[in-house]
DNA sequence: AAGTGGTCTAGACCACATC
DNA sequence: ATGTGGTCTAGACCACTTG
């Protein structure tokens, strides 16, 4: 039987999840697969059934498990698609999938700002891709990506005009990269003449502007993007409460 | 003892839920009230005590209840403040209010698409609002609020100078109407000539603009409000999982 | 001390998915 | 038929808040 270190006032199912996550984490039961089901895990941990259901919804709450009525439950797989176009209305048909283009892969030194947010030393070679992603035949969003280095090798060889249109599922298969949770940050600017050019606008035009941190499931940052798309045809709907 | 239509398929502790949320959309208990005991509600329902607490606990999840340890479980006010700045980053001191200041009042008929959301007939007149914000001592943000007529008619008559700088306390305190959910609409645009001078930007000067619908307790749009502040200013992030 | 919500238990039974 | 997660029960005990 597994036990668990109870910190004074945590509470059980507290301190189960979190020793269940560390094992999630530490690929125990890699992305997709299914854990052992809860009277196993409750007898393993010796505690009763509800105490282990609490802690396993709560990981699945935190987005970490997913739970199937049935069948089982499962650590998630990465963030299915990439939702940047939910930022975005073009006029173009909405169930039409968007193409991408890659237009530039480098390895470069990383600057000092995407640097720190990938915990590479500062001037580390990155791989920096420019990609274009277009709606309806229409160029629609211009993105430039920092991907970090030893990881994401398989990505620098080989050929990019092969990669299919979603990076995440590429990451997944080529890289062994899971990206689990990613955090936007949104802005405003105006195109550059380089730029303005890609997207077929004027140069100044002006830009919605998203900055992404995407994250594995251990919680290290596996990418840094920057999105770039005609201002006016931005639109995002929050709710709060 | 209370009984519940059990449609099936529903779980009890999601028709238990239905009824207190009607009981409470109801009025039953004011906005800020405590309920009846936790106890007190299963036995008056003849369910088990942790059934009860399943619905209030999933009650509490979507806003409707607030539960505090010791002390009870009360129904939610309002929303607090009107986190309009959330949305973007003046150069000021944050911990500084913003101030508030009414440019216009009027009693007007309602065009169409605000008519359409506060669910009164078209042309109906309505209370507009234009009101201006500032962040020390600069203005900042440029608002068009529509109220719909009977029910805001204290604010139509009064002192507006004598509101204070947040409007939602006082629709609670002067109209009796509790603002319990928002849905913002983000976009990007240029402000007119008029709206430029308020802020004391150019004409035609990028702007973000927020819209908003605020609801009630019993889902009926009691606020439909037009943001607008400097594009430059924006500045919103977001978590996805 | 009394009342409230929060945690934990042990067990029964139901609903869904798969073989 | 079997195994999975989901619901419900009845009760004990703990932690927090208030008078």
């Amino acid at each position: 039987m597994r036990l668990v270190d109870t910190e004074p006032g945590q509470s059980r199912y507290a301190a189960l999840a979190s020793a269940m996550r560390a094992r999630i984490v530490a690929g125990e039961w890699p992305p997709g697969s299914a854990i052992p089901a809860e009277q196993t895990l409750a007898a393993e941990h010796g505690v009763a059934l509800g105490t282990m259901r609490r802690a396993l919804d709560l990981l699945a709450e935190q987005g970490l498990l997913e739970r199937v009525h049935g069948r089982g439950t499962f650590v998630r797989q990465g963030l299915s698609g990439a939702p940047m176009l939910r930022f975005f209305r073009f006029g173009a048909d909405e169930r039409e999938a968007p193409r991408s283009r890659i237009l530039a892969r480098d390895v470069l030194a990383a600057p000092a700002e995407v640097a720190r947010a990938l915990a590479c030393g500062p001037g580390e070679p990155a791989l920096r891709l420019k990609r274009l992603r277009s709606v309806g035949g229409q160029p629609a969003l211009l993105e430039e990506i920092w991907l970090p280095l030893p990881a994401f090798q398989a990505l620098a060889d080989g050929d990019a005009a092969a990669w299919g249109d979603l990076l995440y599922p590429l990451y997944a298969e080529r890289c062994g990269v899971h990206v689990h949770r990613a955090v936007d940050t949104i802005g405003f600017g105006n195109l550059g003449a380089a730029q303005a050019r890609a997207l077929q606008l004027p140069a100044g035009h002006p830009c919605a502007r998203v900055q992404r941190q995407a994250y594995d499931l251990a919680g290290r940052c596996v990418e840094w993007r920057t999105t770039r798309g005609d201002a006016h045809a931005f639109h995002y709907t929050v709710s709060i409460t």
